[in-house]
DNA sequence: GCATGATAAATGAC
DNA sequence: GTCATTTATCATGC
């Protein structure tokens, strides 16, 4: 009996070490902060006017809601993803 | 008004269910023993997402929300990272 | 009361 | 520009 000889000896599946995929971002992320319901109202008006936004529109857009030039880009940007998310979801949806 | 009730139908959040114990076993099977780079490709997550029942971006949530949170709490995932690491290791031997 | 799936900001590859 | 991500937040399940 207890011919447990090398099973004791095989433990690695844990990561003592850290992730090689998460890690070392360089530069710290900012931190993702919600818009108000009145900045996501106006960012919805103006893509119902049009999906991509003029740098002129944009500024001005951006001042008033104050946002940032970029914040406004990046917003388009991800409206469009969502528009087409909610396009496929709904085409996949009528399929049946 | 009337934008906020219809996104609200169209926000898949509020009809969310969980997925059934067999998928998220096939997830967590794949999850586990690609530890070292759980990133599954396009081809990959629709295998996974036909052997699962869901969407293929299901799967990306999925794993999304998987490698976040493993990363975040290792501990907390370490008896589940046992157990699935058993058992691909005895599927390997076979 | 957290676990879990989906979404909203933010980054980066290409 | 798109698009796969990361991260925090949301809404729900139980």
């Amino acid at each position: 009996m207890t011919v447990q000889a090398g099973v004791a000896s095989c433990l690695r599946p844990s990561l003592p070490d850290g992730l090689p995929w998460g890690a070392a971002p360089g530069r710290a992320r900012k931190k993702r902060k919600p818009y108000t319901k009145q900045q996501i109202a106006e960012l919805e008006n103006e893509f119902l006017l049009n999906e991509f936004i003029n740098r002129q529109k944009r500024k001005e857009l951006s001042n008033r809601l104050n946002l940032s030039d970029q914040q406004v880009k990046i917003w388009f940007q991800n409206r469009r993803m969502k528009k087409k998310r909610v396009v496929l979801r709904e085409q996949a949806l009528a399929l049946y | 008004a009337v934008m906020i009730l219809r996104s609200r139908f169209l926000d898949a959040r509020r009809k969310r269910r969980n997925f059934n114990k067999q998928a998220t076993e096939i997830l967590n099977e794949y999850f586990y023993s690609h530890l070292s780079n759980p990133y599954p490709s396009e081809e990959a997550k629709e295998e996974l997402a036909k052997k699962c029942g869901i969407t293929v971006s299901q799967v990306s949530n999925w794993f999304g929300n998987k490698r976040i949170r493993y990363k975040k709490n290792i501990g907390k995932f370490q008896e589940e990272a046992n157990i699935y690491a058993a058992k691909t290791a005895v599927t390997a031997t076979n």
